[in-house]
DNA sequence: CGTCACTTTGAACATCTTCAAAGCACGTGG
DNA sequence: CCACGTGCTTTGAAGATGTTCAAAGTGACG
């Protein structure tokens, strides 16, 4: 039960790419073995503890860093005005490729439990880009991707109320990390995060997530414990994500016809 | 004083790249005197009218296309949800290498005003994206910038009411607008959409926004006639973008204390 | 066992949305 | 050239939605 951020194990550790459950998933898949063996020797590895930072945002940039296991939030700040939670990192994914172009980070990355990530200096990063297209391409990808998860989000905020964002974001995790996630039964997930980030993911309040929550629970949409949320219907969130004509909640069924 | 959506003049025009005035802005100042003469064989220009699409959202990607004169709006929608403007583009940019990566189109992009647009098909593309490295990573570097213009954008709304989101968009376009735009003095600007374009690039509704414009204009931060803008001080509208301690506005002053 | 950050609650209030209707502006077709 | 329609803009009033502030409750961690 308690977090790993003692020191009773080495933080570094010993990775092989090659084996990596995570391998397929995302950019590095363009790799050939041969090359996956000579990324294992360039990189290096460690365990985070809960809450660590992976990146600042403002310092210089150090390269990208893979998630091999854990969850990550990217940040971002504009002063005078307090940082706000843009996304989520789950397993698998590569942190900072935004910064590769050089310069400072434009976000910072913290690690929302215990993690293990492995760094990828510029120098090395840049002779694999060299030497393979697909790989650049891959990078490419992902950053266009993160752009339309932005724009995506403004439409929900644009149009939607909190309740309804507050339904796609744990459709969303239940998407995510619903199956996999220990032992616990389908439509049951652990929360990555605290009410604060869920609160900054969807541009409102703590309090205001507080009380949508409970919201959400008295139409049974959710049961929330703790961490631990259930989602009974899945039909049922859905429904409350998109909130189209036939959504009758307790609130009195409103009849949007938008253009 | 009429728009250009006549057929008045031939809607195919050739144009040089070289001599393109916005050559120095972008990505493709990376290219060499001999590729850009090159590209002005490959490529195929016309004149736009006012509203007219330049791609489609849901269509198949056809390359990208260059800006050389006029603006753009960038809109993109998430049925059952009306489209929304996520960002303009201006005189110089480049436009669709987010669909450069295949499939279909993620946005739409349509004319704000008459423009002149350079159009470079896939095929031709990808060559010149093979011969230049920097070439690629220029775009690459403008979808990151677009990335951090969304993630900004989230930034204001989940902290800004209308009204400083409102000063940070004039500001804006009187940065990008302002010195030129035919004869119009300095702190002077032509709005180059419809109030409509401009709630839904704050994510609000355009009641909402002819008020928050009478409202700057009742605090004498700026004059709005028609589509003309007279911006006063800029220091007093910079105030306004970002609500500090010092902005005792006529609603009384509030003293936010941000962590 | 105390501290600190996060969470929840309540009440007052500000902001923004919604709906309906009237006013304008522009382009189309007569 | 004028009449007309269509879509954009403005106005008003009512009310929903979300914010703010203060304070108490909770839990994790040293």
């Amino acid at each position: 039960m308690a977090a790993l951020s003692s020191n009773a194990r080495p933080r570094a550790v010993q990775l092989e790419c090659l084996d990596c459950p995570t391998r397929a998933l995302a950019e590095w898949s363009a790799l050939s073995d041969q090359d996956m063996t000579q990324l294992s020797r360039a990189k290096s590895s460690r365990r985070y503890g809960k809450g660590e930072f992976i990146y600042v945002q403002g310092e210089a940039c150090s390269g990208v860093y893979c998630l091999a296991q854990g969850t990550a939030a990217i940040r971002r700040a504009a002063l005078p005005l307090p940082p706000i939670l843009v996304r989520l990192a789950f397993a698998g994914e590569t942190l900072g490729y935004r910064n590769l172009l050089g310069g400072v980070c434009t976000t910072s990355a913290k690690t929302l439990e215990p993690c293990l990530i492995c760094h990828i200096e510029p120098a090395v990063l840049s002779r694999f880009l060299r030497r393979s297209v697909r790989l650049s391409r891959g990078f490419q990808h992902h950053l266009a991707e993160d752009l339309d998860t932005a724009e995506a989000a403004m439409l929900s905020v644009a149009w939607l109320p909190v309740r309804a964002r507050l339904a796609s974001l744990l459709l969303y995790l239940l998407e995510r990390i619903g199956p996999e996630q220990s032992a616990i039964g389908a439509g049951e997930f652990l929360l990555p995060m605290t009410r604060r980030d869920m609160a900054e993911l969807l541009c409102t309040r703590p309090e205001t997530l507080t009380r949508t929550v409970q919201s959400l629970e008295a139409d049974r949409v959710v049961r929330v414990a703790g961490n631990r949320v259930t989602v009974p219907s899945t039909r049922r969130l859905r429904e409350e994500a998109v909130p189209e004509a036939g959504a009758a909640t307790s609130s009195g069924g409103r009849t949007a016809r938008w253009a």
